[in-house]
DNA sequence: AAAACTCCATACACTGGTGTATTGTTTTTC
DNA sequence: GAAAAACAATACACCAGTGTATGGAGTTTT
């Protein structure tokens, strides 16, 4: 709701407790997500981990499905926001694809624990409609923008489609092949330079 | 003849309940794990599912973790096996690229229970040690089958492995991405043909 | 400062699952 | 056709986890 700008200290100086919010507690479940998937993700554990007993958690939530929807809309939330700050600028088709495609692919093997908690999120929508509509959700969205991008460099709107399409599910299975795995990074750089020439339609050299 | 008047069913001629093998339990985890994953592996219900009870499962497996090994180790020695099935034949590069491509897309789209075990596999794969050194061991010797069939479009050895890694997470993303999605018969179409092309080096028509 | 509100602790009832021990019941083997 | 081995049922002890009820301490409002 409000604050959260000021500390609010709590009974002794010494342990400094602050309260806890419903934020914080999503923020530990994504810590619980990343490292298990949503099937490890328990209120007790959850509860341990700050330092808290349930009885904070019961407080801020119903019950743990309604953890795991918040957690879910949080999560749809923030991805279809972010993709406002990726916007292409209209600069130079190549220098914008490849900027694209660092983000996709080098960008989100550093940021390790966002990716886990993106292939739990997948997993998870295997097997839970509501999970699965955000996921859904989610690809259009990001599919739809790379579309603006391809639009510049063919008027067959089938074949953009098609072209956004695939580079999204190979950035998609890099991050599921290759996630975690030792030396991905020179990997992962020459997949994204060969990906950028298929998009841009040159042909590779012998 | 005493003839299904007791609550025992077992040996009537009608039911003829044989009894149950390691690999009959095997095949029901399969079940489960495809459903939910293997964070919803239960003994209990698999022994439902088997119309047995727990006793049996305790004479099979000394635990539920050795239910899960032998699960991961029978999936291993299958999808290692089956590529035995799969080698190029040594025709045209063309059409056995498409054939590949379509087993890997078409028709693994078609057999949705395989895929969704592979996916379950992978997603264990994160926080399982064993599983992910399997899991490993199979994609580099897919990646490593199609190496062979493409060195006969690229003398670089370099770009003969980079192109056979994108074309597999092309793959593997595009089964993530559109599992159990309706209308992807038509989509998975397409981007088979599109990654054919660009596998072939062949120029995008207008 | 008393009341009201916010946040957390404690204790309890309950469920669903594992693993073990023991005893049956079929099937094989000799 | 009996002994042995393979397979399964039953009963039990034993967690780990959820959800609820209730009390209590800290903070804000009046």
């Amino acid at each position: 709701m409000s604050e959260a700008s000021t500390p609010k200290r709590r009974s002794q100086g010494a342990s400094e407790k602050k309260q806890l919010t419903r934020d914080n507690w999503l923020d530990a479940a994504a810590g619980e997500i990343a490292a298990g998937g949503f099937g490890q993700l328990r209120v007790l554990t959850l509860a341990k981990k700050l330092g808290v007993t349930r009885g904070s958690f019961y407080w801020h939530f119903r019950d743990h499905e309604d953890l795991v929807v918040s957690f879910l809309d949080r999560w749809r939330d923030r991805r279809l926001h972010e993709l406002q700050y990726w916007e292409p600028k209209g600069g130079d088709v190549e220098t914008e694809l490849r900027q694209i495609l660092e983000l996709l692919l080098t960008d989100a093997s550093r940021n390790i624990r966002r990716l886990q908690v993106e292939l739990a999120v997948r997993d998870f929508a295997r097997r839970n409609e509501y999970a699965a509509e955000l996921v859904t959700q989610v690809d259009a969205a990001r599919i739809n923008q790379n579309c603006t991008l391809f639009q510049r460099l063919s008027s067959d709107p089938q074949h953009v489609k098609d072209l956004s399409l695939l580079m999204y599910v190979a950035t998609i299975g890099s991050q599921v092949v290759l996630t975690g795995k030792k030396g991905d990074e020179a990997t992962i750089q020459r997949i994204e330079d060969l990906m950028a020439r298929v998009v841009l339609g040159q042909r590779d050299e012998p």
